[in-house]
DNA sequence: CAATGCGCACCGG
DNA sequence: CCGGTGCGCATTG
C-alpha cells in the first residue's frame, strides 16, 4: 500500500529539491496532494514510515526541517562523525511556523537545536572495496541511529521522549511492518546521544528496528562476542541486556563465524553475560575497527532469520550495510527475505538494474554470506 | 494564486 | 574552490 507513495514522496522530495525549494513537509504534502490526491494525514504518516526506514532522511538544516531522499544523499561524508549521527529531533521551532496546517504538531517537541546537518548519511556510492569503511560509515550515519532507536525519534512523534521503552514496539505508529518480525523488543533507549551529534546537527536519521536484537543475542554467547566488536552494534550493544530477541541464535552466530573469520582461536571463552560486548572499546573504535564485521552485525542487526525478513527488512539491511540506492531496488523488486535466500548471482547483477560494482559488492559480501549462513545452520540441523 | 525557475549567498569539506 | 542547500524574487499558467 505504500508502494505509490514511496514514489510519490521521493519523487516530490526530488522535485522540490531541483526546484531549489526545500522539501519540508508542508511543501511534500502539498505536492503528492496536487499530484496525486493524497491526503496529507496520509502522506504525512507514509513519509514517517519513510523516515523510518530511512527512504527518507529527516534532517535539520539551517533551523528548519528538511526531508532527503536518502538514496541520493547518502554519499558524501565519509567517517568522521558517527557522532553526528546521532538522532535528533527537530526542532519545532519552524514548524510551529508551519502551523498551518501541518500536523507537526505532534511532532515532537523538543528544545530546539538547530544545527543543521549535513545530511550525512553518507556513503559514497562508490564505497570502495567490500564496504569496509563506506559502510562503516554508511552505518555510522544510519546505524547509529538506527541501531537505536525505535522509532524515530524524530518523527514520531509521539513518543516524545528519547527514550523508549524497551519492550515495546508500540510506539511508533506505523512502523508495524518494519517491525513485524525484528522487532521485538528491540527499543533501545540510549542510543541517542545527544552530545555528539550536537555539533553539526545531524541527520535525524532513523533507526532501524533491527539493530536492536542482535545486542541481545550477544549476550549469551560467546561467539557474539566477535561480532561485536563490530562497529555498528555499539549502541545495539548497550541495551544489549534487556530484550529479548526472538530470533534464533544461531543464526547469527554462524554468520559472525564466517565472515569474521574468527579471530577467536579455538573456542570461545565465555563471557559473562552483558559484558562481553561492551568490553573495552569505545564506539569509534569500533567504527573504525571492523569493517566487514561491521556488516555482519548489522545484519544482525535486523536481527533475525533473513527467511523472516520482510520486504522492509531487507531493504533496511542493505541500507545499513551502506547501499541505500539498491536497497530500493530490492523493495521495488518485492525481494523479501525468503527471495533474497534464493537470489542467485545473476539475480543479483542484473535483474535488480543495479550498477555492477555494487551488485557484485552485494552479491559476495551479504547475499552469499546470509545465504551460506542460512543453510548452513539449517543443515547443522539436519545433520 | 499556486507552481515553477533560478540567481545568489551560505556553509562545510 | 567546489558542491549542496534553500531563500527570495521573477516568471508562468
Amino acid at each position: 500500500m505504500s508502494e505509490p507513495y514511496r514514489e510519490w514522496i521521493l519523487g516530490s522530495i526530488d522535485s522540490l529539491r531541483s526546484r531549489k525549494a526545500r522539501p519540508d513537509l508542508d511543501r511534500i504534502c502539498r505536492m503528492v496532494k496536487r499530484r496525486h490526491g493524497s491526503d496529507w494525514d496520509r502522506t504525512r504518516s507514509e513519509l514517517e514510515k519513510l523516515i523510518e526506514e530511512q527512504t527518507v532522511l529527516k534532517v535539520n538544516y539551517k533551523g528548519s526541517v528538511s526531508y532527503r531522499n536518502a538514496a541520493k544523499v547518502l554519499r558524501g561524508r565519509r567517517k568522521t562523525e558517527q557522532s553526528k549521527c546521532a538522532v535528533k529531533q527537530p526542532s519545532l521551532a519552524d514548524w510551529s511556523t508551519g502551523d498551518s496546517a501541518l500536523g507537526p504538531v505532534d511532532e515532537d517537541h523538543m528544545e530546539d537545536m538547530e544545527d543543521e546537518m549535513s545530511t550525512t548519511a553518507g556513503m559514497d556510492s562508490s564505497m570502495d572495496e567490500e564496504g569496509d569503511e563506506s559502510s562503516l560509515d554508511a552505518m555510522c550515519a544510519q546505524s547509529t541511529a538506527d541501531s537505536g532507536i525505535s522509532m524515530s525519534p524524530i518523527t514520531s512523534s509521539n513518543a516524545s521522549q528519547p527514550v523508549p521503552s524497551p519492550t515495546s514496539s508500540k510506539n511508533s505508529p506505523t512502523h508495524d511492518a518494519l517491525r513485524q518480525d525484528t522487532d521485538s523488543a528491540c527499543i533501545l533507549s540510549e542510543h541517542i546521544q545527544p552530545e555528539a551529534q550536537q555539533d553539526t546537527g545531524s541527520v535525524a536519521l532513523v533507526q532501524q528496528p533491527a539493530a536492536i536484537c542482535l545486542s541481545t543475542l550477544h549476550v549469551e554467547d560467546p561467539l557474539l562476542s566477535h561480532c561485536t566488536a563490530a562497529p555498528v552494534s555499539m549502541s545495539a550493544l548497550r541495551l544489549q541486556s534487556q530484550h529479548i530477541c526472538p530470533v534464533p541464535l544461531r543464526h547469527i552466530v554462524s554468520v559472525c563465524h564466517q565472515d569474521e573469520a574468527l579471530k577467536s582461536d579455538g573456542g570461545p571463552d565465555p563471557v559473562e553475560e552483558g559484558e562481553m560486548c561492551t568490553k573495552s572499546t569505545t564506539e569509534e573504535e569500533i567504527n573504525n575497527g571492523g569493517m566487514n564485521i561491521g556488516n555482519d552485525v548489522v545484519k544482525k542487526e535486523i536481527g533475525q532469520d533473513p527467511l523472516l525478513w520482510s520486504v522492509a527488512d531487507v531493504a533496511s539491511y542493505f541500507t545499513s550495510v551502506g547501499f541505500p540506492e539498491q536497497a530500493l531496488a530490492f523493495r521495488t523488486q518485492e525481494v523479501d527475505g525468503k527471495s533474497l535466500l534464493l537470489m542467485q548471482r545473476s539475480d543479483v547483477l542484473t535483474g535488480l538494474s543495479i550498477r555492477l560494482g555494487p551488485a557484485l559488492k552485494i552479491y559476495e559480501n551479504h547475499v552469499k554470506v546470509l545465504q551460506r549462513s542460512h543453510f548452513q545452520d539449517d543443515s547443522r540441523l539436519f545433520s
